[in-house]
RNA sequence: GAUGAUCGGCAGACUGUCGCUUCCUGAAAGGGAGGAGGAAAGUCCGGACAGCAUAGAGCAACGCACCCUGUGACAAGCGGGGGAUUGAUUCUUUCUUGGAAUCAAUACAGAAAGUGCCACAGAAAAUUACCGCCCGCCCCAUCGGGGCGGGCAAGGGUGAAAACGUGAGGUAAGGGCUCACGGUCGCAAUGGUAACAUUGUUGACGGGUAAACCUUGUGUGCUGAAAUGCCAUGUAAACUGUCGCUUGAGAACUGCUCGUUCAAUGACAGAGGGUAGGCAGAUUGAUCCCGGCGUGCAAAUGACGGGACAGAUAAAUGACGGUCGGCAGAUUUUGAAAAAGAUUUGUCAACAGAAUCCGGCUUAUUGUAGAUCAUUCAUA
RNA sequence: CGGGACGUGGCGCAGCCCGGUAGCGCACUUGUAUGGGGUGCAAGGGGUCGCUAGUUCGAAUCUAGUCGUCCCGA
C-alpha cells in the first residue's frame, strides 16, 4: 500500500475562485495567454490555496442563459479532469495561482472541443510557471 | 375513421462511473435524503414584506371606467352570473321593418358644461346659401329677361359625415309648422339589489371626435431585497468652509404648499480614509393538489382527513456511458396483399435555467394521451 | 434587481408634441462641361416609417401589445 492518496477530480468551492477582491486584482494585473476561442487570465502569487479557477462567458455573445451556462459547465467539468497535474507542481513549488478562462467565440462548442482546448491552455501554464523563477 | 379549431394534461423511465450543492448523521473517513419551469423568460400590472411618523391635509401628477358577486384584492387583474350594443346562424312573420333562440365579440362614464379640430372637395363642416324655390317693387318688354329688398332650405351637386327619418297635411314657397308611425334625449311611474327594461309624456330635437384638451366618479403617501436589521474589519469624537445652539441650523428617502414630530458630545458641504466579508431577511406560505361533507344558481368557500414543496450567491442541479420504451429509416422471414416478427442504424426532442415570495397578463414552443365543436366519408 | 432612450431610402438624421403633402445631407443612376478622371451644373430613381391589432372618414404621428438595439444605477 503507498503512502500517496488517491488522485480524486474535485472543483470544491475552495478550488473557485470566488473573492471579489481577487477577482479585480487579477483582470487588473493579471497575465493572458490566448487561444481562440479561449483567453486565459492568470496570476501568481506566493499564498497557499494552490490553485483557484473561475468562467466567465459574455451576455453579449450568448444572449441566453442556458447557452452561458452549459459552456461554463464544459469548461469546468473539462479543467476538474485535467488540473491535477498543474496542482501538484505548484504545491511542490509552494506558491498560489489564479486563472480566469474566458469564452470569446460566438458558436456553442462541443465537449471534445473544450476538452482538447482546455488541456492544451494548461500544458502552457504549466511551462510558463516553470520559467518563471520563485 | 380522417381533417381543422378550441380547451387542457404530461415533459421519457430506470441505472453505472466521475463531479457540484443543501440538509441529516458521524470524532473523522464516509454514509443517507433532496436538488429548475410551464413558461423559471419579458418585466406589462397588482400585492405580501420592510423602512420612513400612528402615514396627515390640499394642489399637482398618474392609473381605472356597464351592474352584482367571488378571490389575499377598495381600485385594476382574473373567475362566476346578469345587462346593453354589434355581428353571424336558425326559427317565426305578409316582403321589408320587427320578434324569439343560440353562438361570438366589445379600451360599453360623459359630445345636451366648455374649448379645439374635421385635409381635399363643397355654398356651407355648425349662427350655411352656389345652382335653386317663392313674394314685393323697379327697368327692358312678346312668352320672358335683368336689378333691388325680403322669405325659404324641399330638390341638385360635394363629401367619411349635410342640420331627427319616412309619408301625409298645410303653405306664396317652404320648414316638427301640424299629424301618423319610428328614433334619440329628458322627466315620471312600475319591475329589478343594480346595470337596465317596460309603459306613459301640454317636454326637447343639440353632426363627428374624449386611444384631442377636458368634465364626472373612483383609486394611489414615498422608496424598494443593491429595502432593512445585526456582527466583523478599519479609521478619525481628526482637517477645511458655511450655518446654528431653544426666538432653533436642519432632519423625518415625496414635484409644491401646509400641518405634525424630532432636533444640540449639532447640521450640511468639501477633501480624504476604511470596508466591499458573514449572518438574518430567505425559502412552509393569504401556498398547491386530492377526497367526501356543509353553504352557494355558479365562480368559490368553511371545517375535517391525506399528500407535496429547490435554495445557489463569480452563482449548484453537470459530463460520458448502458438497458427498456416511443418514433423514423434500411435489410430480411412468413404472406396473394394488408400486415406481423427479427436484425440493425439514427434520435429522445421544442421553447428554455430559479435569484425575496405570491397572483394575473404577455410572448416562445416539441411530441403525444384526452375532452368539446365543425366538416366529410363508411356502416347500421 | 431597478431605471431610461431609440427603430423612417444603402448610411446618418428631420417630421410625431398639435393625425390628411414622407423630407434633408452623403451615396447611386443618367445627361452635360473635360482628351480622360476628380470636381461643378442639371435631371432622375429608390422608403412594408421594426412588427401586429385597435381608435378615426383618414395613422410614420394617437392607444395597446410585441420584437430588436443601446445606455445608466453599488
Amino acid at each position: 500500500m503507498s503512502d500517496k492518496p488517491i488522485l480524486r477530480y474535485t472543483l470544491g468551492r475552495e478550488e473557485r475562485l470566488k473573492s471579489r477582491k481577487k477577482i479585480s486584482a487579477l483582470f487588473a494585473a493579471g497575465k493572458v495567454i490566448p487561444l481562440p476561442p479561449f483567453r486565459l487570465l492568470y496570476q501568481i502569487h506566493p499564498e497557499l490555496p494552490a490553485l483557484q479557477m473561475g468562467v466567465a462567458v459574455s451576455t453579449r455573445n450568448f444572449k441566453k442563459a442556458v447557452d452561458r451556462n452549459r459552456i461554463k459547465r464544459l469548461i469546468r467539468e473539462a479543467y476538474r479532469l485535467q488540473k491535477n497535474e498543474l496542482k501538484n507542481s505548484l504545491e511542490q513549488q509552494q506558491r498560489g495561482l489564479s486563472l480566469f478562462i474566458i469564452y470569446t467565440g460566438k458558436a456553442l462548442p462541443d465537449y471534445a472541443l473544450v476538452f482538447e482546448k482546455t488541456g492544451k491552455l494548461l500544458d502552457a501554464l504549466m511551462k510558463k510557471t516553470n520559467e518563471i523563477p520563485q
